[in-house]
DNA sequence: TCTATAATTGCACAATTAGCCAAATGATTG
DNA sequence: CAATCATTTGGCTAATTGTGCAATTATAGA
């Protein structure tokens, strides 16, 4: 709908770091782009409400988690993600986070279990 | 080459506007572009200095005039201008713009008869 | 119900940004 | 040269934004 807000919403590194992530795993939950990002879960939240807004993401709720998917639905974006995507491919520092984002998704913790994410205890950048 | 110069870039209206102004004009001055987007030089300076080293205009001077244009060599852009002049199409503010960006460009004035230039006395929106 | 976990929201702060005016820089013409 | 015009740059302000901490809401389990 409005281009200004999805130009703004990608033009933070993190926002684009988490929509980069959404394009590769269809599905990744609040704590999940929050170790992403290194960030506390209150930014990882206010991100991801700015790309809720723009249209760049959904959300829905299991227990108490929230999980994040791309807004694929909208044919209206599938050019300018196949335009990220094809320049985040060549992108040295987003084949580091595609690394990452492997070893967080590789033990997702069943709820109640984030102390013992093996995940967690991975190098910070 | 930088994603995020690029989003930043096109994240502010007067920006976005000029970019589309440049996708259908091929080639415009400052002044003209000062008198689209209805602010100072010196904002408008500033604007275009924004493009530039995002990557998305160029620009050469040819006497005292500067002029501006896509920066259609890099291939890379594309499909992202594609994306912008399909969103573009469907938006009556920049249905607005073209119809003013005609007239503006209707009369471009010689140096020196700025003030007599027919075009700023558009009615301002 | 009480506790632990997950996510969001209120508040504050530092950094960035768009905008203007005024001064400076370039370029042309008398 | 001096004057004029076109654009850029310096300095400032108001508004926005990204972030963390602390408090709050919501959900699940004992």
């Amino acid at each position: 709908m409005n281009e200004i807000a999805i130009f703004k919403a990608l033009s933070d590194r993190n926002r684009l770091r988490i929509v980069s992530a959404l394009m590769k795993h269809e599905e990744l939950c609040a704590h999940q782009l929050t170790e992403l990002i290194q960030a506390t879960g209150a930014t990882a939240s206010r991100h991801m409400g700015v790309l809720i807004s723009s249209g760049l993401a959904d959300s829905h709720k299991e227990g108490r988690r929230v999980y994040y998917r791309p807004c694929r639905g909208q044919a209206d974006l599938s050019v300018l993600i196949g335009w990220i995507e094809s320049r985040i491919d060549n992108d040295p520092d987003a084949a580091f986070d595609v690394k990452r984002l492997e070893e967080i998704t590789a033990y997702t913790p069943p709820a109640g279990f984030a102390e013992n994410n093996v995940a967690m205890n991975v190098v910070k950048i």
